[in-house]
RNA sequence: GGGCGAUUAGCUCAGUUGGUUCAGAGCACCUCGUUUACACCGAGGGGGUCGGGGGUUCGAAUCCCUCAUCGCCCACCA
C-alpha cells in the first residue's frame, strides 16, 4: 500500500534524466534508419531560461521523442549562439562596474574578457534545458564561434566575396551610437514619438527674404547643403536658381528643385541633410550636394558643429532651438508625431549614417527561397498566414549589412594594404591575402614589380553581424559548408522541423533558406513551427522591466517538468498564437500527473488470481477500451501531423482522465479486496503501457517512471526507445453503442440523485426497447449503477421511475410512491421540447425549395430525425397516458 | 501610409469544402458527495441570439459587402 498519495516529481525526474544520458539515448549517429533532426535556435550564449525558451523547447523535445517512438533516428542538435552585440553590450557594462572602459583595451584584452564571460555563463543555459527534460544530443552541443564553425563563416565570406555577392559600399546605415554599430534594418525597431517640428527660417542670399523650412531635427541645419523645392510649387518659383544662408553657421547653399518634395507637407520647402537622412542622400547623389557630416560616432556633434561640439545631438536640438530662436529665426514650433528608429538591442535612437561596410546583395539569393516556400511547397510555415508576411519581405528587401563595428564576432577577412578605397583583398587567411594583394597590385602597376610584406596588411576591424553565422547554423552544425560531402550532412540534412518565434523570420528563418539553397542546393528543413510569443495574463510581452517574467526554474521546482511541460502546450493553441501565461494551466498538468500516479496505485493494489474467469463486464469494458484507444491514437496522429501539439495533448489527456481511469478502471475493477483476473489485469496494464506511450512526449519523466514500475525492463527496453503502437482499425459501432449506454449510466446517477437514493441501494431497471442497442452493456450498467437485474418488458411498469435515451423508455420500480404529477410535468417538458424539434424538421420538409435544392443525403437525414421524433413523442404519450 | 490576421461560453481556444437532435473542448463556476486509486477526486449542472449591420442561399459561425474594435508585419515623408 502507497503512503504517499502524490507523486514525488523532482526525485524522479532527476533519476529519469541521468539515466537517459548514461545510457546514451539522446545521441544520435548516422545509421540505416530514416533520420529525424531538428537543429535547435541557439539560445544568447549569456542568457537564462525564459518562457520563450520553455514553450519552444517543449514543442521541439515532444517533436523529437515522438520521432523516436515511431522508430526513427532522432537527432535534434543543440547550441548557443554569440550574438555579438548583445553580449557585447553586457561584457562592455561588466568592464564598466569594474572601471575599465573598452576603449582602453586592445581587441585581444577585450576578447579575453568576453570569452571569460562566456566561460563563466556560457552553457548555463543548456543546463536549464536538461532540467525541462530536453533530449538534445549533447554530444554534439555547438557554440557558433568555435573554432570549425568560425572558419564555415569566413569561408562563406570569402566565397560569397568571389562570388560577387558581397560588396563594400559607402552607404547610408542604420548606426547605434549606443554601441557605436552600423545594424541590419531588421534590428531597428520603429516606435512612435511625440516630437516637435520646428519653422525655421533661412535667409536669401541678396534679399530680405526669408524662407521657412519645417524639421523635425533642427540641430541638423549645421549639416544642410540645400534647400529642396518642388518646381511646380508656384509659391517658390521666384526662388529658382538663388541661395539660401543658413542660420549660425552662415552656410550658403543652393536652392534646388525636386518633384520629390511634398508640397501639402510643412512649408512645402525641405532642407537637405546628406549625411544625416536617406532620402537626403538620394536627393545629394542626384544633385550633387557636398555632403558634411557633422555626428560623431557616438551623436554628438564634431567640428561642424561649431560652439556645439562635443554636446550630444539631443542636448543640441534644445539649444539650437534657443538660439535660432534668440536669432528670431525660429517661428514657430509645432507638435508632431513621428516614427523613430531605435536600436532593438541597446534602445538607443538609431542616426542614419554614412559609412564604408560590407554588403551582401539579395536579389539573387531570395529568389529560390521564395520559390521553395511560396511556389513549391518545399518548406511549410506553420501557420500558414506567416507565408503572405514571408513574401512580402522578400520581395522588397534590401542588400544586407553584414558588418558590425564590434569585436566580439569574427572578424571580417578583408585585408588592406593601402590607403587607396579599392587596396585590399579577401582571403580565409592572412597568408592567401597576402598572395593575393602581390598578384593584384602588380596586375595593377603592370611591369614594375612591387610586392608588400604580411605586416603590411591589416585585416578590417569589423566583425560580421551574429547572423552571418546563424543562418548557416542547419548546415555548419554538420560541418557542412567546410566538407560540403560528409557523411553526417548528407544524412541529416535537410532537417525536419524548425521551432522558433515568428519575431526571428527575417533575421534568422528566411536567410538560413537562402543560405540552404547558395550551399546545400536545397531546403534547409521541411516544415517551420512558429511558435507564439508567451504574454502574461494582461496580454502584455515578457519582460524585465516589466517583472511579469515568472522564474521559470522555480515553476520547474515548483510543479514539475511534467507539469510545465503539459501546462506550457495546453497554453498554447495553435502555431503561431501568442499564449497569455496561466499557473493554473501549470496546475492542471500537475493534477494530471497526480491522477496518472494514482491510477498506478490502484493496478498495483490489486491480487491478480489466475484462476478466476474474466467478468463479461471485463471483455466488453476492454474491448470498448481498445477501440477507443485506437480512435484517440489515429486522432492524436491527425493532429500532430498538422502541427496542433496542443490538440495532441489533449487527445491523450482525455483519453488517459476519462476514458482510461473514469471509465475502463471502473468498469474493471474488482470489488473491495477482491482479486482481479489474469487476463483482465494484463490487458490493463497493457493498456496501461500504451497510454505512457502516447503521453511520453509530452510528459516524458512521469511515463519512463510508471512504465518501469509496471515491468522489469532492460536498458534497451526504457520507455525513451520503446515503439509506438501501430495505428489500427477499430469498430466504431462499439464506441457508439458505448456512448448510448453512457446516456443509461447519466440517467440513472441523475435519478439517484434526484431521489435521494445512496449507491448502496441496489435498484431494478426495466427497458422498454424500441431501438436495437448492444445489450453487452447490461453487465456495465449493472456493475457502474449498482443495477440488479435488467428486464425487457412491453408492459407499463406501477409505480417507477422513467427517463429515456433515444427513443427506449427505462423504467425504476421505486419503493416509495411517486409523485405521478411530478412525472407528468417530466414528461409533459420532453414531449414540448420534441414536438417543437419536430415542427422544425416538418417545416424544412415541406419546403419545395429544400427539397429540391438539398443533396439527398441531407434529406435523407432530415427524414431520419422526422422518424426518431415521431417515435419519442409516440413513447412519451404512451407513457403520459399509463401515468 | 501599405499589407496581413483576428473578433464564437467567465477565460483560452476548436469548429475541416455552408447542411446530423436548436454551436463543442479544457479550465473556471454552481450543486451534491468521504462507494474501499485519487477532494490535485467523483457525480450532476448552469452558461454563447458565433463583434454590429446588410446581402447571397431552401439553409450561414462558415461565402460576399460594410462598419467597429484589437493585434501583427512592412515603410526614408521632412
Amino acid at each position: 500500500m502507497s503512503v504517499s498519495a502524490k507523486y514525488n516529481a523532482k526525485e524522479v525526474e532527476e533519476k529519469w534524466y541521468d539515466y537517459w544520458m548514461k545510457n546514451n539515448y539522446f545521441h544520435s549517429t548516422p545509421d540505416e534508419r530514416e533520420p529525424y533532426t531538428i537543429v535547435i535556435p541557439p539560445p544568447n550564449v549569456t542568457g537564462v531560461l525564459h518562457m520563450g525558451h520553455m514553450l519552444n523547447v517543449t514543442i521541439q523535445d515532444v517533436l523529437i521523442r515522438r520521432a523516436r517512438l515511431q522508430g526513427k533516428n532522432a537527432c535534434w542538435v543543440p547550441g548557443t549562439d554569440h550574438a555579438s552585440i548583445a553580449t557585447e553590450a553586457k561584457v562592455v557594462a561588466r568592464l564598466k562596474e569594474q572601471g575599465i572602459d573598452k576603449n582602453d583595451l586592445s581587441r585581444e584584452q577585450f576578447l579575453k574578457h568576453a570569452w571569460d564571460w562566456t566561460d563563466e555563463y556560457g552553457g548555463v543555459i543548456l543546463e536549464q534545458l536538461k532540467k525541462l527534460g530536453a533530449s538534445c544530443d549533447w554530444d554534439r552541443t555547438k557554440f557558433t564561434l568555435d573554432d570549425d564553425m568560425s572558419e564555415a563563416v569566413i569561408k562563406t565570406f570569402v566565397d560569397l566575396y568571389n562570388k560577387g555577392l558581397i560588396y563594400r559600399g559607402f552607404r547610408m546605415v542604420n548606426w547605434d551610437p549606443e554601441a557605436k554599430t552600423t545594424l541590419s534594418d531588421e534590428e531597428v525597431e520603429h516606435v512612435e514619438k511625440n516630437g516637435k517640428l520646428y519653422y525655421i527660417n533661412y535667409k536669401i542670399e541678396g534679399s530680405d527674404e526669408v524662407l521657412t523650412v519645417a524639421t523635425t531635427r533642427p540641430e541638423t541645419i549645421l549639416g544642410d547643403t540645400a534647400i529642396c523645392i518642388n518646381p511646380n510649387d508656384e509659391r517658390f518659383s521666384h526662388l529658382k536658381g538663388k541661395k539660401a544662408i543658413v542660420p549660425i553657421c552662415n552656410r550658403i547653399i543652393p536652392i534646388i528643385e525636386d518633384d520629390y518634395v511634398d508640397v501639402e507637407f510643412g512649408t512645402g520647402c525641405l532642407k537637405v541633410t546628406p549625411a544625416h537622412d536617406m532620402n537626403d542622400k538620394a536627393l545629394g547623389d542626384k544633385h550633387k550636394l557636398e555632403v558634411i557630416d557633422i555626428l560623431n560616432d557616438d551623436a554628438s556633434l564634431n567640428s561642424f558643429g561649431l560652439h556645439y561640439q562635443g554636446k550630444d545631438r539631443f542636448v543640441v536640438r534644445k539649444e539650437i532651438a534657443k538660439e535660432l530662436d534668440e536669432m528670431g529665426c525660429l517661428l514657430k514650433v509645432e507638435t508632431h508625431i513621428n516614427k523613430v528608429g531605435i536600436s532593438e538591442r541597446t534602445k538607443a535612437v538609431i542616426e542614419p549614417r554614412l559609412s564604408d561596410q560590407w554588403f551582401l546583395k539579395m536579389d539573387e539569393l531570395v529568389k529560390p527561397a521564395l520559390k521553395a516556400v511560396l511556389e513549391d511547397d518545399d518548406i511549410k510555415l506553420y501557420p500558414k498566414k506567416i507565408e503572405s508576411t514571408y513574401r512580402h519581405w522578400l520581395e522588397n528587401i534590401r542588400d544586407w549589412n553584414v558588418s558590425r563595428q564590434l569585436w566580439w564576432g569574427q572578424q571580417i577577412p578583408a585585408y588592406f594594404y593601402g590607403d587607396g578605397k579599392d587596396d585590399f583583398v579577401v582571403a580565409e587567411s592572412k597568408e592567401d591575402a597576402l598572395k593575393l594583394a602581390n598578384k593584384k597590385l602588380n596586375v595593377i602597376s603592370s611591369g614594375v614589380e612591387k610586392s608588400i610584406k604580411i605586416a603590411d596588411l591589416k585585416q578590417d576591424k569589423d566583425a560580421l553581424d551574429t547572423w552571418f553565422s546563424s543562418w548557416l547554423w542547419p548546415i555548419s552544425v554538420f560541418d557542412g559548408i567546410r566538407n560540403p560531402d560528409n557523411k553526417e550532412i548528407n544524412y541529416y540534412y535537410p532537417t525536419n522541423d524548425l521551432v522558433t518565434g515568428p519575431d526571428i523570420i527575417f533575421f534568422w528563418v528566411a536567410r538560413m533558406i537562402f543560405a540552404g539553397y547558395e550551399y546545400r542546393n536545397e531546403q534547409p528543413f521541411n516544415n517551420v513551427y512558429f511558435t507564439g510569443i508567451v504574454r502574461d495574463q494582461q496580454g502584455r510581452k515578457m519582460s524585465k522591466s516589466l517583472g511579469n517574467s515568472p522564474d521559470a526554474l522555480k515553476l520547474i521546482n515548483d510543479y514539475s517538468a511534467d507539469a510545465v511541460r503539459a501546462g506550457m502546450l495546453l497554453l498554447s493553441s495553435g502555431a503561431g498564437n501568442d499564449l497569455l501565461f496561466d499557473e493554473s494551466k501549470l496546475q492542471q498538468g500537475k493534477a494530471f500527473s497526480n491522477k496518472i500516479f494514482n491510477a498506478n496505485n490502484l493496478i498495483s493494489s490489486w491480487d491478480v488470481d489466475d484462476k478466476i474467469d474474466q467478468p463479461e463486464s471485463s471483455i466488453i469494458a476492454l474491448e470498448w477500451y481498445n477501440a477507443k484507444f485506437n480512435e484517440a491514437f489515429a486522432e492524436m496522429n491527425d493532429h500532430f501531423s498538422k502541427y496542433r501539439l496542443s490538440d495532441a495533448l489533449m487527445t491523450t489527456y482525455k483519453l488517459i482522465w476519462t476514458d482510461f481511469c473514469s471509465w475502463l478502471l471502473e468498469m474493471i475493477k474488482p470489488a473491495y479486496q477482491q482479486p482481479i483476473d489474469n487476463k483482465t489485469y494484463n490487458a490493463v496494464i497493457e493498456a496501461f503501457e500504451n497510454n505512457l506511450k502516447l503521453l511520453h512526449p509530452f510528459m516524458p519523466f512521469l511515463t519512463e517512471e510508471y512504465w518501469h514500475i509496471l515491468g522489469e525492463r532492460t536498458a534497451e527496453e526504457a520507455l525513451i526507445v520503446s515503439q509506438y503502437p501501430l495505428e489500427k482499425a477499430f469498430d466504431k459501432s462499439i464506441i457508439t453503442d458505448f456512448d448510448y449506454t453512457a446516456e443509461v449510466i447519466s440517467a440513472i446517477r441523475n435519478i439517484r440523485k434526484e431521489k435521494n437514493i445512496t449507491f448502496k441501494e441496489s435498484l431494478e431497471l426495466i427497458v422498454s426497447e424500441n431501438e436495437k442497442y448492444n445489450p453487452s452493456f447490461d453487465v456495465i450498467i449493472k456493475k457502474l449503477c449498482n443495477i440488479s437485474s435488467i428486464n425487457k418488458s412491453k408492459e407499463s411498469v406501477d409505480n417507477a421511475l422513467s427517463f429515456r435515451v433515444k427513443s427506449n423508455e427505462y423504467f425504476i420500480p421505486f419503493s416509495e410512491t411517486i409523485d405521478v404529477e411530478a412525472e407528468k410535468i417530466k414528461i409533459q417538458e420532453e414531449l414540448n421540447y420534441v414536438t417543437g424539434f419536430l415542427k422544425s424538421v416538418q417545416k424544412k420538409l415541406s419546403n419545395e425549395r429544400f427539397v429540391n435544392n438539398a443533396p439527398d443525403k441531407v434529406i435523407e437525414i432530415e427524414r431520419k430525425k422526422e422518424a426518431d421524433a415521431l417515435q419519442t413523442i409516440k413513447t412519451l404519450e404512451d407513457s403520459f397516458a399509463k401515468l
